[in-house]
DNA sequence: GCCTGTGAACCTTTTCACAGCA
DNA sequence: TGCTGTGAAAAGGTTCACAGGC
């Protein structure tokens, strides 16, 4: 049976990127509101439990439509719906993660990953030995089949999580095979044609990053 | 034995933010150059491999001083420790981990995590079944020892993968404690006083993002 | 009275374009 | 000539402050 399909974003002002990069911060701030069930939000409540300002948050919620009632609030539900369909979390993403060393596996393990749409189909690992094992339901496949899998398995979503060395020719292959959003942990810049969307995690840049602040805090304040 | 001070950035114009999020990537994309001894790297080059715009590198790297030679380039062992110190990776900075779950683990066993000077010196979990268990050199202590623990080992970064319900909780007592970086891996926010530097890293909101341009490119172009 | 929605002001960041120097 | 360093312009993002509607 054909499932309905999503409708999307009903208009489609540009929403800018810092206002993307808030949406799942506001979503995830309305799950936790619902569950006190309470029906109606204000944006400063919202604003603190997302870790902004209020001010922020009304701007962002007005690039998506005017969903507020002036001297109300939002209504939570119909907010969430609301996001939700802007972020495409009403939609199903088969993701395929690469690379089953530590960090792969741990995310392989990771719950919530499902949670909202995002169905870890494939786990893909080029090391023979790894090759067979299981974690939860998934057997890892050879990063071989890399393109086959993508394929048959309609993934738009790849996680890389490979050595730096090989992360640019396995995001190379997974472009080629079809995917059009990669999700690169490993320590390298991934190149990739426009139309498809990389994000980097990297333990390394944070924890650098933590370090300068650090280091001025603990240098004595010259002038 | 004392260890020489490390005299730490030498002038202090402000470095904006945006620009210090981008000197890791400037270091990494040196160490590489630096790997196949070459002596001098341009912006052009620097920015190829760390994935900007060659103004920014130059614009950016002028914030830390004129490190370039013009008509030539810069030089890489020199650049590279200016950022370093810069970045107080010529700093020794003991990190500790709380929460050995999936994700706890993987980091737990991530090399390179040492690799400039962060270096793992506490894993701690709430859970006593995990208390006691060993990870490379490391053994898993009582979450309740937090405050001794950062105490005595000068523990000035914490790594926080517990779950969200108890993220605030422990980045409190890490505060307490004297912790001053946290690096949050769970999907909450963490409220932390003025001093106090929090960064965040979060795979739902980077899926949610992917999944959002992911829908507007799968959408049909409305105009 | 209260809280959203939003122009306008302000600040940060990026990009441009070229002067300055090896 | 070649590539850095940097003012100035442009773009992007945040905050203010208040009009607008419940």
């Amino acid at each position: 049976m054909p499932v309905a399909a999503d409708p999307g974003p009903a208009e489609r002002p540009r929403i800018p990127e810092a206002t993307v990069a808030r949406l799942p911060l506001y979503y995830r701030a309305l799950v936790e509101v619902g569950e006190s069930s309470v029906a109606t939000v204000s944006s400063e409540r919202l604003a603190e439990l997302a870790g902004v300002n209020a001010a922020k948050v009304r701007k962002d919620l007005s690039y998506l439509g005017s969903y507020g009632t002036r001297g109300v609030g939002y209504d939570v539900d119909y907010l969430l719906h609301e996001i939700a369909r802007e972020l495409g979390l009403t939609r199903d993403w088969p993701v395929a993660i690469v690379g089953i060393g530590n960090l792969g596996r741990a995310l392989a393990n990771y719950r919530g990953f499902g949670a909202r749409g995002f169905r870890v189909v494939a786990l893909l690992d080029a090391d023979p030995d790894v090759v067979g094992r299981s974690f939860g339901d998934l057997t890892v496949e050879p990063v071989a089949d890399l393109d086959r899998i993508v394929t048959e398995r309609g993934i738009a979503i790849g996680v890389l999580a490979v050595p730096a060395a090989v992360a640019q020719d396995v995001a190379d292959r997974m472009v080629a095979a079809g995917v059009t959003s990669i999700l690169n942990f490993s320590p390298s810049v991934c190149v990739v044609p426009d139309g498809v969307s990389v994000r980097k995690v990297d333990l390394a840049t944070e924890l650098q990053i933590l370090s300068f602040y650090q280091l001025r805090r603990a240098l004595p304040g010259r002038s």
